[in-house]
DNA sequence: GCCGTTTTCGGCCCGACTGTTTTCAGTCG
């Protein structure tokens, strides 16, 4: 089994735990093993076969001997013994909005229901409403919520298409009487790749908050109203995603904002380190045990300073290690939006891109960069037009004509993204690549091969002494597709030796490297580049995705090769 | 079940909102 079979191994034993009714610290400490493993950068067998599985947080000796037993057996003896008590199936409802452990068990021991079928059967037949502390209104929101979510299921929503949403309703809520400040928060500010609902936080005094969560409830995009009160509401979007607001005035914004961006995880962490010094911690202030004035903090920095900390970028607030780098002075001098001075990875009117190569080194000038490569799709890509070699040897001519044009500060590299094949071979022979300027490979088709299969075919790539970067690696689809079976330890190592860079593509549906895989090759020494795979000029817009990946990746400029001047590059590649 | 400036046992974060209550349990974040 890998990672992430054992990470949902220990959850989907913790909610059977959680609907049994055992200890919650217990329920909880599965959990907490699980995001440990879902936040590894190495594989977990790597780690088992040098018995330091302990060594990992929130994994001690009995979670470390249940790890031992899945990688070797395949199976979980603990499990089955749990299913005993807790048919597994069970699992499945806690999805239901407003069905927690608690109440799952009951419909189960006094109704039988084990499936979602037979809760909507239960419910139809006016059968909740007599349980104990549930009634007809229960009933009717069980119904409502089984019905939502077969609409739009459960699944998290790409950061790509949240984002925005966020932003226009924030740009609403903005022009309300009272409101002086507005964010973003949850795991939408931290930019992980998925997210689960909204999180929106308002900073106005108490008299205005009625009125804003009255306007925030009757957006016109809202389907439904799960929760209107004066400091938080929640509603769904007819999209089917989630958002929560909070309100509350200035003295509290720096609490509020570092609570409700969480995670849940590094808040935890922060109010243990607030109780070791006689604080508690909550999205208001931090109360003193002794009884004294509590302490506000309008800003997050003074959240931070608080606990003796310096402030901890919100992409990094996952406890993958954040809190103690903080304590130690060793926080990355993590890479901004403004470092970046290069795209290499784009395409034009020559292939699938919707704009010409001049248009494009115009819009990337527009946006501070001073060199590009155009990368055109290669001949056997053919639904995206692909280059014939006669086709890449004409395109060279406007390269250098459209470089001309652009003057001195602004360079425009001929390159191409090269498929590499389903049979393992490139799309073109050596002697042309050996004319391009930066070659880029990548996987396009035949994603599901097997492991060996498509490994096979990245080694051909990265051994191959012309490919100079390889881009988006798994070739995932957010989230449609998972993306191909690598065995990213070692395409980190060939690409290490082979002095390969690895893309971060800042496709909101890509972001391929993953953050823990990027943090990965980069302890390793790989180097990492950040392109927007631009088929359009506003498609530079998706910069500020990838440059989030690379901050949750713990990334410096001197780990992305974007960063450099031309030269420089040059010299590493060649 | 984990963990240790509380240290091998006894803690483990806590507040808003809802619905069913008549003072609170459950859920959610």
């Amino acid at each position: 089994m890998n990672n992430r079979q054992i990470a949902d191994m220990f959850d989907r034993v913790a909610d059977m735990l959680a609907i049994r009714g055992d200890n919650f610290h217990r329920v909880l400490a599965y959990r907490k093993a699980s995001e440990t493993l879902r936040a590894l950068s190495q594989p977990v067998a790597d780690i088992a076969a040098t018995g330091s599985l302990t060594d990992l947080p929130n994994i001690g000796k009995t979670l470390a001997e249940k790890i031992d037993e899945m990688l070797e057996t395949g199976d979980l003896a603990f499990y089955h013994r749990v299913a005993a008590d807790v048919p597994p199936e069970l699992v499945e409802l806690l999805r239901v909005e407003g069905l927690g452990p608690k109440k799952v068990k009951l419909v189960y021991d006094k109704l039988g229901v084990v499936t979602m079928d037979d809760l909507e059967t239960a419910a139809r037949a006016g059968k909740l409403r007599d349980l104990p502390g549930m009634g007809q209104r229960s009933e009717e929101k069980i119904l409502a919520n089984l019905e939502a979510l077969k609409q739009h299921g459960d699944d998290r929503f790409p950061l790509g298409d949240a984002w925005p949403l966020a932003q226009q309703i924030l740009t609403e809520l903005e022009t309300l009487p009272g409101v002086t400040q507005t964010a973003v928060g949850g795991s939408l500010r931290r930019m992980c790749e998925t997210i689960g609902d909204i999180d929106l936080l308002v900073c106005a005094s108490a008299e205005f908050a009625p009125a804003i969560m009255d306007h925030f409830v009757n957006l016109p995009l809202v389907e439904s109203i799960s929760g209107h009160g004066p400091t938080k509401s929640r509603v769904t979007l007819l999209n089917g995603i989630g958002v929560d607001l909070r309100v509350l005035p200035a003295e509290n914004w720096g609490t509020l904002l570092s609570y409700f961006t969480g995670s849940k995880a590094h808040n935890v962490k922060l109010r243990e380190r607030a109780r070791q010094r006689g604080l508690s911690l909550n999205e208001y202030d931090f109360t003193r045990d002794d009884g004294g004035d509590p302490i506000l903090c309008a800003t997050e920095e003074a959240v931070y300073a608080t606990l003796d900390l310096p402030y901890i970028a919100p992409p990094l607030r996952e406890d993958r290690g954040e809190i103690e780098a903080a304590k130690q002075g060793r926080l990355p001098d993590l890479i901004e939006q403004n470092d970046i001075i290069a795209d290499l990875h784009m395409h034009s009117t020559w292939s699938d891109g919707k704009a010409t190569i001049l248009e494009m080194a115009r819009a990337a000038q527009a946006r501070g960069l001073h060199y590009i490569v155009i990368s055109d799709h290669s001949r056997s890509l053919g639904i995206a037009n692909g280059l014939s070699i006669e086709q890449l040897r004409e395109q060279a001519a406007e390269i250098k004509s459209a470089d001309a044009e652009m003057g001195d500060d602004f360079r425009i590299l001929h390159g191409t993204e090269m498929e590499i094949k389903a049979d393992g071979t490139l799309d073109y022979p050596d002697d042309v690549l050996a004319e391009l300027d930066f070659v880029i490979a990548s996987l396009h088709v035949s994603l599901s091969q097997t492991r060996d299969q498509v490994m096979k075919r990245v080694f051909a790539a990265l051994d191959n002494p012309h490919v100079d970067m390889l881009a988006h690696p798994t070739g995932r689809l957010i989230p449609d597709r998972p993306g191909a079976d690598l065995d990213m330890e070692r395409v980190f190592m060939a690409a290490l030796s082979t002095r390969t860079i690895l893309e971060i593509n800042a496709n909101p549906r890509r972001l391929d490297l993953t953050d823990v895989n990027a943090r990965r090759a980069a302890q390793l020494g790989v180097k990492i580049a950040i392109n927007c795979d631009a088929h359009a000029p506003d498609h530079f817009d998706f910069l500020h995705y990838g440059v989030a990946t690379a901050q949750r990746a713990w990334l410096t400029p001197n780990n992305v090769v974007n960063t450099w001047p031309l030269e420089k590059l040059l010299r590493f590649i060649n």
